[in-house]
DNA sequence: TCTGGGGTCCTTAATCTA
DNA sequence: TCTGTAGATTAAGGACCC
């Protein structure tokens, strides 16, 4: 009997290079061959969102603060991001990754991974795929994409990655090995600064000596998980599952004031709107939730967080506030002026029904939170049209409102 | 230099429950 | 009924990503 072969796995990852930037370079042509810097302007508290290639020149990245861009490269465009506007683009390059092929999952605005599996017969090997993929987004939007192609999600990000920008690579899998030695360890996904402190402190400094250090030894200095997750990665081992439509986990909505504030009026007024605006956003995405969170940082960015849980899920800015209010005020925070505040919802439920006060609110059972118990025991008390709710809940078959 | 905003995932500790 | 314990849940914070 001749042995099952599993097709070979080919996954994409297009990304568009300095996207807010190139679409207002795109956009006004008087801004074409200077530095473009989008985000905070001069002056205020903020980051670089995206910096154009002529101003990275000057070493302005993204995530840089605005002061320390500008004191780089004062001549340089400052611009606002126009989010209204990129998200029609997105939604264009979206469109036409679709046409590609009907599995794309979305990683942010300007980023995606794509299936590219069994496509060889429709569209020519993998180069000729992603030769494609480029060409169309530039006739479309007149933008610069990157992509690389390999057997899995963490070759097609750093093949994306390898060639920037306007690049393009493809990974056979008897290239990954000798494609990942010599990259730095950086380039893992998921190792920051402070994984990094201390693979230094051990001289790990490329994927090659990565591989060399017994898991065991890598254990011992970064837990078990961790350890094992960037071990697989060194010998590029990773998922190569494309998943289009995934739900988001939570919504939230923060503000830094240009100046710390004191006041517990203007405190709770812009808390309001930031609950207005997490309560719409759920309602437009049909989510309940059932946490409530709230963020705060003081001067010196000293950040905490509190959270509750609640006995019903909402998506009413009400009571999203009045939540998030109680944990500013009882949650046990110290009392000094307050940089940024934010609030958010998460653990997403069936939506919180109309007739709340009929339901048991005992503070056991707003404890454990047991909806579907308490939407049976209403049930059973306020007869059939509840009844429906209940079984419908059961079943996850209750539309949102 | 002085650090946004919107997310995800992980770890740890405390608390609850069977 | 009391006690000890393991596992689940909740809460807070940190690291990281784009």
């Amino acid at each position: 009997m001749t042995p099952a072969r599993t097709p070979q796995r080919w996954v994409g990852h297009a990304d568009l290079d300095a996207f807010y930037a190139s679409i207002e370079e795109r956009d006004r042509p008087a801004y074409r061959g200077r530095p473009v810097v989008v985000g905070a302007l001069p002056g205020h508290r903020g980051v670089v969102a995206a910096a154009n290639y002529r101003a990275r020149a000057f070493g302005i990245h993204s995530a840089m603060p605005i002061a320390e861009a500008y004191r780089r490269c004062p001549e340089a465009v400052f611009l606002r991001p126009d989010m209204a506007k990129y998200v029609r683009v997105s939604r264009e390059i979206f469109r036409i990754l679709e046409t590609l092929t009907p599995v794309v999952e979305p990683v942010s605005i300007d980023e995606a991974y794509l299936d590219l599996t069994g496509l060889e017969k429709l569209l020519g090997p993998p180069e000729a795929i992603g030769r494609q993929i480029r060409q169309r987004i530039r006739e479309v939007t007149g933008l610069c994409a990157s992509v690389g192609i390999g057997p899995n999600r963490l070759i097609a990000k750093l093949g994306s990655e390898h060639r920037k920008p306007d690049g393009l690579t493809v990974v056979y899998p008897d290239q990954v090995l000798d494609f990942l030695a010599p990259m730095p360890v950086a380039s893992l996904r998921g190792l920051g600064r402070q994984t990094q402190r201390i693979f230094s402190r051990l001289g790990i400094r490329t994927v090659a000596q990565l591989r060399a250090v017994p898991l065991r030894d890598l254990e011992q200095q970064l837990g078990r998980k961790a350890a094992a997750n960037f071990h697989a990665q060194a010998f590029g081992i990773a998922s190569a599952e494309v998943v289009p439509n995934r739900l988001r986990k939570s919504i939230s909505k923060e503000t830094t004031f240009d100046e710390d504030v004191r006041e517990q009026t203007t405190l709770h007024d812009v808390l309001r709107g930031l609950a207005a605006t997490v309560a719409a956003t759920a309602r437009r995405e049909n989510l309940s939730g059932s946490l409530v969170s709230l963020k705060i940082r003081f001067a010196g960015f000293e950040t905490h967080t509190r959270q509750r849980k609640i006995p019903f899920p909402t998506q009413d800015e009400r009571v999203i506030l009045r939540e998030a209010w109680a944990l500013f005020r009882h949650g046990n925070l110290p009392p000094k002026p307050v940089r940024l505040i934010g609030v958010g919802i998460r653990d997403w439920q069936q939506p919180e029904p109309a007739q709340e006060d009929l339901f048991d609110q005992s503070p056991k059972r707003a404890r454990d939170g047991r909806l579907l118990e308490t939407l049976d025991r209403a049930a059973d008390r306020f007869g059939k049209g509840i009844l429906q709710i209940g079984c419908a809940a059961k079943t996850d078959k209750l539309k949102p409102r």
